[in-house]
DNA sequence: TTTAGGG
DNA sequence: CCCTAAA
């Protein structure tokens, strides 16, 4: 059966031979199914998990000691533990719930001997390959094996569990001295076979981590993920002993223009990854089993503090995590945590890749978006972002209040940030570029004079404005009124508009780099959200307390009913030729077939996708082009569409009248001339 | 899960 | 795109 799968899907480029298709009840599907892929991953969602790992913190936070200091980053924490282990161990209750530590919990998972079923899907995706930041030759190998020890327990762990997704976590771990340790750690927790190396090598550098390829100027001139610097080749250097080079991440301008990180999985036809699945059953959860019950958000205050929030790092998994503790607190967050969950959930960025935050302090620049970027001699830009932060958050809290509820406060206005979306800004010599239709040639950013004047910004979409929208589609933010919570209007000042308050504006300035050589920074990440100091920029302007503390509820009544909708994703010109193609030769009622043949690549591409594009395309075809809105989809095309449409209408009318046995494709020549005949369809012949 | 349609 | 009834 799996090699019949494999015959009938995969290979690309057969013909599919048409299969008459009878109702539903009648005939019998093969039971298989291809788990999609789910590599999507989003800037925004980067934030997302980290807020949620703050979530994390601030949820362990009650019982944690005042003392211990509010300045000492989650993620430190997690490291310390991390690094005080020489082995996997099971953890006790307390630890777990301190869930300060990913590997704590991956390792609590594993390592809890009666987890049941659950538990052990969850492990699934505890495979990790961790990159961890590392600056310092302490070296690595905490566990006496050399480099090539470990790749060859990194071979093992892909050999045995290779249909599970990877995670890649790049963590910045700080030892007691203040340096940062740069390294990998493979880390694996399934059935109490936990396994955990820690890997340094120049050659895994993170230095290379974060760079980010755009392969064509004219992705970032059609409104694509740009706001995705996190898509990027993982470790080009490490060589699984596996002819599958599935394992790399990168870039991918495919045909339908999206920038896709491959996961790093050996069984390149894994379909659907846990992620996803739970990511949809997370979804639907969400949405209509506890949004409605969720409480409001009022009860807490906000305002100034010097607290920053925390850097952490969050795996889509403490995401879950989070959410079936949920109840269980009396944080309440539930959109927020929706949002958060969801968007980590949804794939993560370099498949479950997590950004690390390096602690407060420690890199100076960690206030900005610091990238390096050149010009390759093939006319494309390359450049990496070294992180991201995200702009000011304003907190108040009674000073009887507990350090854990100063946590959660914060964590709540992280989420309240996070929720309302992001989008990045570009800047070129500090003017915004808002046209996301122009090349990057015709902006600039090619030229090697303003690669230097080249900066990004992070910043919070309009509440107008869906966020996954935004995200998918900037220029719909860019062209957008501030962000303006309706209860928090932004003070208008001068012609600043007031984006402009809320946004962090992240120049490159002194960190592009035309070398194409990477650069070794010691602070390298993919991300920084740390709070910088105390000149952060106004994520919330501070009218008065009052508007501080509504924006939370405001963001929740807003749009209560949403969970978090799918990023907008436009079907491409190219993406629609395949469409027409496969439907003219599949016909409309196949589109898992359809989605299999043309899309099983486009994992952001459900059936119903292609369905409801088909949908429009027929609608799109039928109106005059002067109501078309969007990309425009050539005229020959549209008529293919009408055409197929027309002919496949009929034929199923036919089919399911008395032609049930009839096989017949639209390009077939042997198509009886009586049914190609009915009606005012013509026969049509696909070339 | 997949289809088919309404929202 | 989302949500669902049906199959």
């Amino acid at each position: 059966m799996v090699l019949k799968r494999k015959v009938d899907y995969g290979f690309r480029g057969f013909q599919v031979p048409f299969v008459p298709r009878f109702p539903r009840s009648v005939r019998r599907r093969s039971a298989s199914k291809k788990p999609a892929k789910d590599g999507r991953a989003y800037a925004f969602e980067i934030l997302a998990s980290v807020a949620g790992k703050l979530l994390l913190e601030g949820e362990s936070s009650a019982s944690s000691n005042a003392s211990e200091g509010n300045h000492q980053p989650a993620i430190s924490q997690g490291v310390v533990e991390k690094g005080s282990q020489d082995k996997v161990r099971p953890l006790k209750a307390e630890e777990i719930h301190r869930g300060s530590s990913v590997e704590s919990i991956f390792i609590s998972e594993a390592g809890t001997p009666k987890s049941g079923q659950k538990r052990l899907e969850h492990a699934e995706t505890d495979c990790v390959l961790e990159c961890i930041s590392n600056n310092n030759n302490n070296n690595f190998d905490c566990w006496g094996k050399d480099e090539t020890d470990v790749k060859s327990e990194i071979f093992k762990l892909e050999s045995k569990f290779g249909h599970h997704s990877h995670r890649l976590l790049e963590v910045p771990e700080e030892s007691s001295d203040g340096n940062v340790k740069n390294g990998f750690r493979v880390e694996h927790g399934a059935n109490g076979s936990g396994f955990k190396k820690s890997y340094l090598d120049n050659k895994f550098s993170v230095k290379d981590q974060l760079e980010l390829c755009v392969n064509s100027p004219a992705l970032i001139g059609t409104k694509n993920n740009v706001n995705s610097p996190y898509y990027r080749k993982l470790f080009p250097n490490i060589s699984f002993p596996r002819n599958g080079n599935d394992i790399k991440l990168g870039f991918r301008d495919d045909d339908e223009k999206l920038l896709r990180c491959k996961k790093i999985c050996t069984k390149p036809k894994a379909f659907r990854s846990p992620q996803l699945i739970a990511r949809r059953k997370l979804r639907k959860m969400l949405a209509y089993k506890y949004w409605k019950a969720a409480p409001k958000l009022k009860d807490y205050e906000y305002s100034r503090s010097e607290e920053g929030v925390k850097p952490l790092y969050h795996t889509r998994k403490i995401g879950y995590r989070f959410e079936r503790t949920q109840h269980n607190t009396l944080f309440k967050r539930r959109k927020f945590f929706d949002r958060g969950s969801v968007l980590t959930s949804d794939g993560g960025f370099s498949s479950d890749s997590v950004s690390n935050l390096p602690k407060k302090g420690i890199d100076r620049d960690s206030h900005r978006l610091s990238s390096k970027l050149h010009v390759s001699k093939d006319s494309h830009v390359k450049f990496s972002i070294k992180s991201f932060k995200i702009p000011e958050l304003y907190i108040d809290v009674p000073e009887t209040a507990t350090v854990g509820s100063l946590k959660r406060t914060v964590m709540e206005a992280v989420m309240t940030l996070l929720g309302s979306g992001m989008h990045v800004g570009v800047l070129v010599q500090g003017k915004k570029v808002r046209d996301d239709n122009r090349t990057l040639l015709q902006t600039g950013i090619c030229r090697k004079e303003k690669l230097n004047k080249l900066g990004f910004t992070l910043e919070p979409n309009s509440i107008q404005d869906s966020p996954a929208d935004c995200l998918g589609d900037p220029s719909q933010c860019e062209t957008s009124q501030p962000i303006r919570s309706p209860e928090t209007p932004v003070q208008e000042s001068g012609t600043t508009h007031g984006l402009q308050d809320l946004s962090l504006p992240i120049s490159t300035e002194n960190f592009v780099e035309s070398n194409p050589e990477r650069t070794t920074s010691p602070t390298d990440t993919i991300a920084d959200i740390t709070t910088p100091d105390s000149r952060v920029l106004v994520a919330v302007p501070p009218r008065s307390p009052e508007t501080l503390a509504t924006v939370p509820v405001s963001q929740k009544t807003k749009r209560p009913e949403l969970v978090q909708r799918r990023t907008r994703r436009p079907f491409s010109v190219s993406e629609v030729e395949a469409l027409v193609e496969a439907v003219e030769e599949l016909g409309t009622g196949r589109w898992r077939d359809v989605k299999l043949r043309a899309f099983e690549n486009a994992d952001h591409r459900t059936y119903v996708d292609l369905k409801d594009k088909w949908k429009t395309l027929v609608h799109t075809a039928k109106i005059s082009p002067q109501q078309r809105r969007g990309e425009p989809v050539p005229q020959d095309l549209l008529n293919r569409v009408l055409t197929a449409h027309a002919y496949w209408c009929h034929h199923q009318a036919k089919q399911h009248g008395h032609g049930k046995n009839r096989a017949l494709t639209m390009k077939t020549p042997e198509a009886s001339a009586e049914e190609l005949s009915v009606g005012a369809v013509q026969p049509l012949v696909i070339m």
